[in-house]
RNA sequence: GGUCACGUGGCCGAGAGGCUAGGCUGAGCUCUGCAAAAGCUCCUACAGCAGUUCGAAUCUGCUCGUGACCUCCA
């Protein structure tokens, strides 16, 4: 199976039969969250779909080191180098310290992750914890002749690296090109305090630090951080290797982040960090992009208590994995009431299909009558269902396919289909089949039903209308059955109540 | 303005030169004490125009529309 796995490549712009490096590592690094606020959906989106591409390729039997890092530093606001970064700011507003503001949002992000049922990556390394890599880093690309001291900031020098290398061919940019393209717009918004760098596209890979600034580090260049694309080149390095197997990100990483990741490790070990680069589409609320700056995110806090304006009502953790899974991950998706009601009810499906795979056994004593069109069929939908992550880990092929296999399970519950023509080996094979790709390959499992509390409710009331009957045999049957559940019946003289067990 | 995507049935969404997913919705049938669930069947689409081809939703060109990136974003 491992040998048919395709891969979109950004870089090649092709899908690209997978070849690791060292079989059977792999080494997978995504670009995680900057944490100065809590997660959007559209974050959630692209860490889901990473959390399936690493699913899958240990479910083939690849040893993954995945790494996702956390930006807790570097990153500014607003349009150019002089912004505030992005964790400070919060941290002045709220009146807190940085690492309040970013512990606060680290343990948010975790918890969505969690309730999303992504995996945690095998190391989450901070670029706090790595400000000696990454100095080290900047000493080297100076030492290459590709960064520049310039009144105690480091930059980069874009134009002499595109004399030796390109600069841009991830993202299919020409330095020509973006440089008028940056002219024009630095001259529409006159903006100032450039005078520093050679060059309209430098980068900074060390930012000097005013006094006031509160997040600083001493280094070779004075008071200062880290810029922000620097983490990313010097935590890869430090855990995958100079060169690794897969850099994914949102396609928003694209241009600049990534290419200016890919200028820094071939400006200073002259080698390419990864072979394939890996880049989710956007998530869209209608038809925009969800992003902080446009003001239009829904938090996943919101979305799972359906509180937002343009939320009808709430929708649970798995629902939204569903339907984040019915969308190729290179397609943009675009975020509905319409599409998360669908998306629940399919879920729903899948998972009653799940209860039923566990349940359904095969008779032994029984004769085999070999139905070999039957087991045909099956073979045909499993061989899908293996097409469908393969071609790019496509999982709306695949879940199109887990459907037909569904109607088969589902068929031979109702005895439409009789397990012993199906033969042993085929029986087991498709529940098996069933049960690692809905929980082990998408990640979905059977949530609580959120209103638990409503079933016990309706519970209470049959029991009150037995107690009022005297029936009651069914009365300590109700008390028995939720005493197992773990909730209790106060039955006072003014009224009939519950309680969780204590 | 530049670059790059995309436009699929009532809705969501795969696919990618002939075999024309899947989910949701709607209609019908089977099963069923009733209901539900489940199974089966149906409604069968590819923005518009022109071209290439025996054949195009799929390739080419143009037009219209939408979005992303070019500036912080996953």
């Amino acid at each position: 199976m491992s040998e048919s796995l395709k891969i979109y490549n950004t870089l090649t712009r092709e899908k690209e039969i997978f070849k690791p490096l060292a079989p059977p590592h792999v080494g997978l690094y995504v670009c995680g969250p900057t944490v100065y606020g809590y997660v959007h959906l559209g974050n959630c989106r692209t860490f889901t779909s990473f959390d399936i591409v690493y699913r899958y390729l240990n479910h083939l039997g690849y040893k993954v080191r995945y790494v996702r890092n956390i930006t807790d530093v570097g990153h500014l606001t607003g349009d150019t180098d002089d912004g505030e970064d992005k964790i400070a700011k919060k941290a002045r507003l709220e009146n807190l310290e940085p690492m309040e503001i970013v512990q606060r949002y680290t343990v948010d992000f975790h918890t969505v992750m969690k309730k999303l049922n992504n995996f945690e990556p095998s190391i989450e390394p901070t670029a706090t914890g790595h400000l000696l890599e990454q100095m080290a880093l900047v000493k080297e690309i100076i030492a290459e002749g590709f960064g520049y001291e310039s009144n105690g900031s480091v930059y980069f020098d874009v134009k002499k690296y595109n004399e030796k290398y390109q600069y841009g061919k991830l993202s299919g940019r020409v330095l020509e090109e973006l440089l008028a393209s940056t002219e024009r717009e630095n001259l529409r918004r006159e903006l100032q305090g450039q005078e520093e760098k050679r060059s309209q596209e430098d980068f900074a890979l060390w930012k000097k630090a005013e006094p006031q600034h509160i997040m600083q580090w001493e280094s070779p260049w004075g008071m200062g951080f880290p810029g922000w694309h620097l983490e990313c080149s010097a935590m890869s390095t430090k855990y995958l290797g100079k060169k690794f197997d897969i850099h994914g990100g949102g396609l928003d990483l694209k241009f600049p982040h990534h290419e200016c990741e890919i200028a820094q490790s071939v400006g200073s070990t002259g080698e390419e960090p990864a072979n394939y680069w890996m880049h989710a589409n956007m998530l869209t609320i209608n038809g925009q992009k969800m992003s902080k700056s446009l003001n239009n995110s829904i938090l996943p806090v919101e979305l799972f208590a359906g509180k937002h304006p343009l939320l009808e009502e709430a929708y649970s953790p798995m629902t939204l994995r569903f339907c984040m899974l019915q969308t190729h991950y290179r397609s943009t998706m675009d975020l509905s009431n319409d599409s998360l009601k669908a998306s629940r009810k399919g879920y729903k499906k899948v998972i009653n299909g799940l209860r039923i795979a566990k349940q359904l056994v095969y008779p032994e004593t029984a004769e085999n009558q070999i139905d070999s069109k039957q087991i045909e069929q099956i073979d045909l939908i499993i061989s899908q269902l293996y097409e469908g992550m393969n071609d790019d880990f496509n999982t709306a092929k695949t879940l199109a396919a887990l459907f037909e296999l569904l109607k088969k399970i589902n068929s031979l519950e109702s005895g439409q289909i009789q397990a012993e023509n199906l033969g042993k080996e085929c029986f087991d094979n498709l529940i098996k089949t069933y049960i690692v790709f809905v929980e082990e390959i998408l990640g979905l499992f059977e949530e609580e039903p959120a209103d638990q509390k409503r079933l016990v409710e309706s519970l209470m009331q049959i029991y009150k209308e037995a107690k009022q009957h005297k029936n009651y045999s069914q009365v300590d049957q109700i008390r028995a059955n939720l005493k197992n559940l773990g909730i209790v019946v106060k039955d006072m003289k003014h009224k009939i109540d519950w309680a969780y067990e204590e």
